[in-house]
DNA sequence: TTTACTGCAAATATTTTGCAATATC
DNA sequence: GATATTGCAAAATATTTGCAGTAAA
């Protein structure tokens, strides 16, 4: 992972900084989903001082190399994840919980749009809904 | 769809306001994506002025009741659209073009969920890459 | 007459930007 | 030595909130 940062770096002649390289450990050792405070606060506990603005900047060049995608499932911070494969994630609409999801052959519809002259990057799913615990609540209510 | 609307804010003893049912038919008539400027937008031009306070809080109400779709794309303003049947989104993450497509069997993906306990409300499937413009424009360069 | 709604302005929160000092190439 | 990066603070933007006056039930 590292190494493809880097020879992206280079690839655009922008400079591997410690902040950087930090960063992207960083969003290494997360296992799941991770945003800007998260990352903010883990360096922070270390001793390790990095702006958010440094951050920012960080995880838009991530993005850019394919390493880290954005996800956006609400109108406040947005969120990252390490670009794997492609899942899903089920969205509780009522207690905001995320779940991930492999649904098999969803990949397979990327090669479908090859026609129309889309180049895919990669598929996002994301099924709202109620999770089983709000479902579960909801019932004992009434 | 006002039917719908109605019936809705009854079950809730929300009230029946004309700036609720004006924004509504508003959305009605966009077709496509909107936002909240753009429904503010199209209302003032009218001479009809409504608060951007009262068209969040509508706007909340009419996802609430399944009449709307909150989208986020990117960081910047949330996007809606009227909730249809499930669709999928292209988008160029080049020049933000954003392209509706549907891709048949998808739904079918939603009733595998029950298994988990999770009621799904709808699927939104978004899928990042280079629309065919931006390609041909990187081609050219080369 | 009770309760909810609207509009306004202020508050909040996230992300972006400008700039001087500094580190990388 | 040239150029990009950092951190900080300020700016920009979107959304939420509190409250007084008003309208719907």
């Amino acid at each position: 992972m590292e190494k493809k940062f880097i020879e992206f770096l280079k690839s655009r002649r922008l400079k591997k900084t410690p902040e950087r390289l930090e960063i992207l450990h960083c969003c290494l050792e997360c296992k799941g989903h991770f945003d800007v405070d998260i990352l903010y606060n883990i360096l922070d506990s270390r001793g390790y001082h990095v702006s958010k603005a440094t951050i920012y900047s960080s995880l838009d060049l991530l993005a850019e190399a394919g390493i880290v995608r954005k996800l956006l499932f609400d109108t406040h911070q947005a969120k990252y994840e390490i670009a794997g494969t492609s899942h899903s994630h089920l969205i509780c609409t009522q207690c905001g919980e995320i779940v991930e999801l492999n649904i098999e052959g969803l990949d397979l519809i990327m090669d479908k749009l090859q026609l129309c002259g889309f180049i895919p990057n990669y598929l996002s799913t994301c099924i709202y809904g109620r999770c089983k615990n709000c479902t579960e609540k909801m019932r004992s209510l009434q």
